[in-house]
DNA sequence: TTGCTCCTCACGTCACGTGAGGTGGC
DNA sequence: TTGCTCCTCACGTCACGTGAGGTGGC
């Protein structure tokens, strides 16, 4: 019943204001999200004011925008209009970046049903150790896209201002962990003519030889685990696969074009090389 | 390792291969979506054959499309190729839905952070009782939209049978419990001047006559929490609220209009009417 | 032999939903 | 007084992730 004296509505009116449910309500007033003005000492009844609609409904806008318990929290804590908004605004973006992966993951869809774009070549062949500027951290999948160009602008900005240039496209070493687990050690590496001296997260490393097997995967990153899988079925079926982590290397990239379709990515799969390869 | 003999490959290998992590594969496993093809009898290591890689492929994509894991199950399951599309394609339209309905919750978002639009009118009245036909189910919030217009297209169908004509727009009443619980008894009447027969679920009903505290909300539903919340302020401040369920009316609804901006619902909160209103 | 890879529990996470069993308010 | 509304646990759901503690394979 809303009491009209003070104002306040008990739990089931506040659901039916707001249209959250009352399981709801007390899952916020449990986490602090949304405490009841008033709450009787002995029947331990809620009673919600009517000002306490409006921030109801910010909760529930926020969630259907699939936005954090805590992150919302946050917004409704933070004082100043302008830190609101860049919480907000920031959430939006995210959804954004969501929405072109969504897209791009229905059109790999399709590719996939359609039956495979044609075998795209695999070939053999020994890579030499080569000098190389790098950044080496763990790296959770999720954080991958972000991780990658804030390491490569880095090593850039080093190359720069030691006018050094590149001798090859950059590249990633990436641990067997990270596969394993979503979460695991990548080195990202310029290749240099000469070593590099240290600045940053930058250190200059000698990136090994290798004997590799490698397929050029062409698009947008959403779709190459496919070129992984036909990767790893040829290596299966024609060579002998050793251990070692994968390497790719960014032939046209982020860097390059904005045009997604226009990248080129190397994948290498170690693998020992014989006289019939 | 690959074994180049049998052409499966490890758990690890094949995570590399698919991009799924290890603890997401045995999981798969565990439910019986993607089996190893092989698993030694003594040390329980798991072994994928090259052609599961596709299964994995497919798996990935729907999951990043957020299809759940027993839809997927069967997708897979479907022998023949339009079972398949049917059910991936029914997953793409609910994601277009889920897509319109994040697009009315920023421009709402947007709405309710810019301040009030102005406070909606509200009167007091008292509606007199009247002979309907109507439909009553228990209906879960997530499943309203299409509960709703079957329901409504049964009723329309079988008063055209009836050759009875409309004496108002479609309303509906619905249970407290449905707003405390997400999921409650709700009733969905076409007012009729005269008593109709009964036919499939339909069945005639008097619709009790009472007095309410009454808002018009203008446009899409996904916004009405917000004149639901209006209401449910004035009534806590200027009237004497009653126990009874909510109603609404449907003055212009999807069954008149494409144009979600045109749409008026009004809705009916249960007072106690006094001189003072 | 060493160090990695793999294994199986058991429990945690996130945002609630689902009862069970009991009490308060009109 | 009756029947609804409200209360607090405790556990379930979904799709994994996170250790712990132990074994297998090159």
């Amino acid at each position: 019943m809303i009491d009209d004296v003070t104002g306040t509505l008990t739990i089931g009116d506040f659901a039916k204001a707001t249209h959250l449910s009352v399981k709801t309500l007390r899952h916020y007033h449990d986490l602090g999200l949304l405490v009841p003005t008033q709450i009787d000492a002995s029947s331990k009844y809620r009673r919600y004011g009517v000002d306490q609609i409006q921030s109801a409904q910010v909760i529930r806008r926020l969630r259907d925008l699939d936005m954090p318990l805590a992150a919302i929290g946050a917004v409704l804590d933070a004082r100043d209009y302008t830190t609101r908004s860049e919480l907000i605004a920031a959430h939006l973006a995210r959804l954004e970046r969501e929405l072109v992966e969504t897209q791009n993951a229905v059109g790999s869809l399709r590719g996939l049903l359609q039956g495979a774009s044609g075998t795209p070549t695999i070939t053999h062949r020994s890579e030499p150790a080569v000098q190389a500027a790098s950044v080496s951290t763990r790296v959770a999948r999720a954080e991958l896209g972000a991780w990658f160009y804030g390491a490569l602008r880095e090593v850039e900005a080093t190359l720069d201002a030691q006018h050094v240039l590149p001798s090859g496209p950059a590249g990633t070493i990436v641990s067997d962990a990270f596969f394993a687990d979503d979460s695991g050690e990548i080195t990202l590496f310029v290749p240099t003519g000469t070593r590099v001296a240290m600045a940053g997260r930058v250190e200059p490393r000698l990136i090994p030889s290798i004997e590799v097997a490698v397929i050029v995967h062409a698009g947008s990153h959403t779709g190459i685990d496919r070129t992984y899988g036909a990767l790893a079925a040829h290596v299966a079926n024609h060579a002998v696969a050793v251990d070692g982590p994968i390497r790719e290397r960014y032939l046209v990239s982020g860097s390059d074009t904005d045009d997604e379709r226009r990248w080129r990515t190397e994948i290498a799969w170690p693998i020992f090389l014989t006289a019939a390869s």
